[in-house]
DNA sequence: CGCACCTTTGAATGAGATCAAAGATGGTGG
DNA sequence: CCACCATCTTTGATCTCATTCAAAGGTGCG
């Protein structure tokens, strides 16, 4: 399905792969990796939106505007593979059941956000920070990233506090926090789920069904 | 392009469409009137993720999931036209130019509520609050229901708060502090805007391009 | 006219921000 | 291999914005 990408391409950790405002010219594959899509305002904060990882699709927005309005930073070094909007259009006519499938993507990405909103705009801020672990925690867990309940975490507090809404300060008592309680253990960038009951109990975690897809027109 | 539709169903005003939770049947073109999606948390409170006015598609979720995910409330009262999810596929399959322009509206949503996202997690209640009535005037406006910088908001200062994650009570003083500085005006449910770049300014709002559709595929 | 719901206002409280500075950590180059 | 520097984490004190609680006006619908 994905034969429609170009060549790879590298990254650096750190590099910033579309700057909001930017021409976009093309979207990509994660082939390997973590990124994430973020938003500056005027007054200088940021916002991060979603992180992406290997399989994810990054750019979509290019199919609705023409300027880019997120930007997509690399959290570790990636490997990427572009596509064109062109390409993606010529595959969309020959096979609808790409486009079906795409649309339900893109559905689900929305409904992820949502539920990140309601977690931002509703609840204090030691469940945003266990709603966030919880969501990074199932979703590598999903693409068999996670080992012995064990996931990588490359993120600064800086960064979680620009997901959740925090500062990288509270971000710290509210990890702390969770640790004592033990729910979490941490080492460096190493983070246990101790108790993932209470970790998704404290996020008011909402583990959405899988995608599905029997609905989709036959393939083309 | 929508005839896909079956006959209209109307509802009255804070009738509930779709419940959260509930097994998903049909989706939803809004033929007049306006509704929200929501959120309710375990903790009780509720976050309003959108608003939906005539032209709009509801519950698109359901391409992705079994279950609903948001509850769809109707803020006034409402006329809906239905349709199902293999009515759908069997035009995707048909039309693949209609599957790449709903790709781009679904794309275009993701983004509105990313906006959102930035301003109830990154900016202070005043800015939020002038972001919410930015936005509602700005599609108001664009699809004519604005006259004369002057709209009809059938909006709680509940559903407001809700809406921007506050509540009602400093939702109120946000709102009379924007009358008092001459950004807004009020009476009743009528709104006159009477500074829309101070509004804009104040809520660091985005305004977006029009959904380019240049590089759709052919129609079939 | 009366009742339900919504708006407005005030005072007290509290969660999270801000400011500042001291430890850790790790990557880099010598 | 080690030392250094930049970056990140941790901690404490203080401040502030928004919440909470409570009660008094408005408004419109039945």
């Amino acid at each position: 399905m994905e034969q429609l990408a170009d060549q790879e391409r590298s990254y650096r950790r750190g590099s910033i792969i579309l700057r909001q405002g930017d021409r976009a010219r093309e979207m990509f594959v994660v082939h390997s990796g973590w990124l994430h899509s973020s938003v500056v305002l005027g007054n200088g904060s940021r916002q991060i939106m979603c992180f992406q990882f290997a399989g994810d699709l990054l750019g979509l927005s290019l199919l609705a505007f023409r300027d880019v309005p997120e930007t997509l930073t690399a959290v570790t070094d990636v490997t990427l593979r572009p596509f064109s909007r062109e390409r993606l259009g010529a595959v969309l006519g020959a096979h609808p059941r790409i486009g079906a499938l795409l649309l339900a993507l893109t559905e689900a990405g929305r409904v992820s956000l949502a539920d990140r909103l309601a977690s931002i705009g509703r609840t204090p801020a030691r469940a945003r920070v266990a709603s966030l672990l919880c969501e990074i925690y199932m979703r590598l867990r999903q693409s068999g990233q996670a080992v012995d309940n064990h996931i990588h975490l490359p993120l600064t507090q800086e960064d979680i506090g620009d997901a959740t809404g925090l500062t990288s300060v509270h971000v710290n008592r509210m990890m702390r926090g969770l640790v004592e309680d033990g729910v979490i253990e941490r080492s460096g960038t190493q983070i246990r789920i101790l108790d993932e009951k209470k970790l998704c109990a404290e996020a008011s975690f909402i583990d959405r069904d899988d995608i599905d897809s029997g609905w989709l027109p036959g393939s083309a």
